[in-house]
DNA sequence: TTGTATGCGTTATCAT
DNA sequence: ATGATAACGCATACAA
């Protein structure tokens, strides 16, 4: 490894006029900094992140905090779409990024304590159970953080657009003629509770009243809840004519009951995804649904914790909320009135 | 931040002592270390991983390489049940992990140097170009590396047995009656040329002959390809009565393709899948697959990786091999011969 | 058994 | 414009 010290000995300067040079300090004459500078390269200098991070206190890596409590967290589309784009944005801003988590070895820590451990600059918090007293120290404490789909007080957070997305697609549903509407949700998060309310106010616009036995509870990602959800909306004495699933996953489910059923989409049911993952893109018919812009939200992540992180006192929390879009499939029919 | 110093102060003993306390080494007193340790911990102590790997060399941190070429590295589900299991082990080893790529911030580096900048103690590698000149000389640095479905000379790799994998498929398939049996392959890796290998060995073995346009060539993870591969198959003179996809997810483009053509599975086309992930054991009928093992995959080469930064010594390079399940669905149909 | 001193590779302050 | 030096927090060889 070549150090600050073996580029002074080849170039006959001292360490610091070398450090200086390198970063560009202004009082080092042009000629020798230039000449510093190709000697550097030549002998395949890098800067080691380690001892710069131990001087400045600041390590230029970012956590993130990614709990697989359902083992599904990295699994889910969503987040692995996040996770990446977040990783590139990170990167491209001279970041780098490290999993946190508790429990590292014999060691047994909180998020706070890992990342500060780690020295990290920032985390990233995606996908925990946010009432976990571990992650509320985290994000009180000085360590500066950004959450997605979670907002606490005075922090940056990220938000998929839950309310615009269920209110689009009520309306879409609504304008093709459809005024018993189902919703299958998922299970009871801040996500899932605005949802469920925009999908009652939205109905509320329209003028569509909305059965207690329409609106049922599932689980994220997992078909069978969701395919029991079906059965039961089936059973009912009067059928709606769209059910909205918790998401495209869950919707296989949904589609293996209708299908064992004799019922086809969307003749028979329409029915409606959320989160625009390939698979609905590929199903046929092609599912009606509502993307999430999951690449945005990990950029956005990335860039707001950077500029919290270099720019801390002109910083003011943001909430950041993220739009998606409607994919129109063929999955709902169009019902004349 | 509370130092050694702090609790060396506090405590009325010297730093040293402080720290081999800490570190329990033996020549420090029982009584004086518990005392240490006590105040060590009232004061919430944490040691700083920044100092320590300045001072040990080591950084307890693991580099992880996955490069998202397709865009859909991560999205595949095999690939991030790797990286999260790899991750589960390597914390449990008191590892942590941090993404390597090319070009952080302004510095523009190879994979070589960003993992020595990072000052990472070992590399795992999935998901890559192995082709790529960067890739080679991470390999062939002094770094620790382990590789995932690819092998180098001298290195340790854990590979997915696909060999084995398609030798159960085809056997199965065999078993159940078939004599027709097509091979829809994903894009020339060395994945699939063992896979194709397999496939043609076994056949030979079971004298089945295996005409040429059986056997052709799509992408991995993309339905559309497959699709397409799908119905040049149909449309032949014979036609295969089982067909073998390149993964479950480009399955959904020979399911869409049968589903088009008025053909049921299994009835009048049997087919089998490959992965094993949740999307295959939720569609109806349940596709046969042959589940790789992305869980141990991942485990045994975070412990692998780990085993050679710890005891570079009496370390010797392995090639591990983990095999898969063939799991039975109710997409392949039992032909009476 | 405990303390002193040094250095890991940097950056930054203060002389020169 | 350049250099000597201290300090970041820690581990350790060596002295006491």
């Amino acid at each position: 490894m070549v150090t600050l010290k073996d580029i002074s000995i080849e170039c006959g300067v001292s360490q610091a006029t070398v450090s200086k040079a390198l970063n560009g300090l202004p009082d080092i004459g042009e000629e020798t900094a230039n000449y510093i500078r190709s000697v550097a390269k030549r002998m395949g200098y890098l800067p080691n992140a380690t001892a710069r991070a131990l001087k400045l206190g600041s390590s230029h890596n970012i956590g993130i905090l990614f709990v697989d409590k359902t083992s599904c967290g990295l699994k889910h589309e969503y987040f692995s779409e996040i996770l990446n784009s977040l990783k590139v944005e990170a990167e491209r801003l001279g970041y780098d990024v490290t999993f946190i988590s508790k429990d590292i070895g014999q060691f047994s820590m909180d998020y706070y304590q890992h990342a500060k451990y780690r020295n990290c600059d920032g985390v990233v918090i995606a996908s925990v159970d946010f009432k976990d007293p571990d992650v509320i120290r985290l994000v009180e404490s000085e360590i500066p953080t950004v959450t997605l789909d979670y907002t606490f007080d005075s922090r940056t957070s990220v938000l998929s657009d839950n309310v615009g997305g269920m209110q689009e697609i009520v309306r879409y549903v609504y304008q093709n003629g459809h005024r018993r509407i189902a919703f299958i949700h998922g299970e009871d998060t801040s996500v899932t509770q605005k949802r469920i309310a925009s999908f009652f106010k939205t109905c509320t616009e329209l003028g569509i009243r909305v059965p207690e036995s329409y609106v049922c509870a599932a689980i994220y990602h997992d078909p069978r809840s969701s395919g029991l959800a079906t059965r039961n909306l089936l059973a009912l004495p009067e059928r709606p004519t769209c059910i909205l699933y918790p998401d495209d996953f869950s919707f296989i489910g949904g589609m293996n009951e209708l299908e064992q059923q004799g019922l086809s989409i969307p003749d028979d049911m329409s029915v409606v995804g959320y989160d625009g993952i390939l698979l609905s893109q590929v199903l046929r018919p092609k599912l009606t649904t509502f993307r999430q812009d999951a690449e945005t939200m990990g950029r956005k992540a990335a860039a707001l914790l950077i500029e919290q992180i270099e720019k801390p006192k002109s910083w003011i929390p943001q909430l950041i909320t993220v739009s998606g879009e409607l994919l129109e499939g063929h999955s709902v029919k169009s019902i004349r009135i």
